[in-house]
DNA sequence: TTGGAATGTCAACAAGGCTGACATAATATG
DNA sequence: CATATTATGTCAGCCTTGTTGACATTCCAA
């Protein structure tokens, strides 16, 4: 990609490929990535809960319906250990768990209106957080910053990303 | 980003603010920061180490004689949290820790040999990732990208990455 | 009818967070 | 000098969240 020009304008200079660029950019995910995950984290808490609720939280509101074995290739982890948030999330009444009309071998998960209110917390505290970023970048930067994550992804989880973007 | 939307030639429009445009960045830190750990994970794994492992090998190969204090505020974790690390790898070998000269309190953290040369396979690993996600996206992207993560941080953890920068 | 897929569940274990309490040594402060 | 504070280490115990292995149930499909 644009590598060759000698003369072009861009900045072709590969000095963005440097080992010590890409140690800075190593050390700013870790450190943006703890930002990412304060807020909700915060809030989780309160309710006694943990980043792992969060995320099964947040899958199922974006893919209402979506069963336990799409949920287990999105989040990557074992049955087990998502059957263990799972069946808090469903004690606790935040999220429901329907018998397959298709497949009755299959749980389609939905939200509850009380796991609603909890997503709707969680995740407006972590937009805002996004939104104060991408504000204070500006709409280049977003791109930029866009691009570079999706091709950070695993093919897979590029794949899942993809498919989430066109659910919409 | 050409947004040429309304006419202006700035691109204010405020498009990459709306909801939708936030939770996909969202989703794209989740899966990017899978992929970011994804070969340290493995490397790590095999020696039975973990992440927590690999993050103090890190900052004490960026910052040699730091001190346990001054890892524990950039680390975010509790000093038992992380003398359980640190005491595996000063036992195996990995890292070395000397008494303080000026204030004999102190600790000063230094990788060994060994220690440095699984910081260099841990590091060597992750930095392809980042060449290859960096080299697809091209520099504008990539500042773009470092722009909206360092937004991204809380302050003090900035101050971290800032003290780390220009400790080059 | 039988094999396999999807799901749930039990048990056990480990990493890595956390809190609280306490010990030690050395520096800082009165 | 006496005392307080700081830096570090350590022990004990708890929680979340990941793992593996084993096994039961249900149900689709060949």
């Amino acid at each position: 990609m644009a590598e060759g020009g000698a003369g072009t304008p861009g900045g072709e200079s590969l000095l963005f490929l440097t080992d010590e660029q890409l140690r800075k950019g190593i050390e700013a995910m870790f450190f943006a990535y703890r930002g990412f995950t304060a807020d909700p984290d915060r809030i989780l808490a309160e309710q006694g809960y943990g980043r792992a609720h969060h995320r099964a939280i947040h899958f199922i509101n974006r893919s209402p319906g979506t069963t336990v074995n799409n949920l287990l290739n999105i989040l990557g982890v074992t049955k087990q250990s998502l059957n263990r948030v799972l069946r808090s999330l469903i004690e606790d009444g935040l999220v429901e768990s329907r018998v397959g009309t298709r497949d009755k071998r299959e749980r389609n998960l939905y939200l509850t209106g009380r796991g609603a209110a909890l997503e709707a917390e969680l995740s407006t505290a972590q937009r805002a957080r996004m939104r104060q970023a991408y504000r204070t970048a500006g709409p280049e930067a977003v791109a930029g910053f866009r691009t570079v994550l999706e091709a950070m992804m695993d093919p897979e989880m590029r794949r899942h990303f993809a498919a989430l973007k066109e659910a919409t």
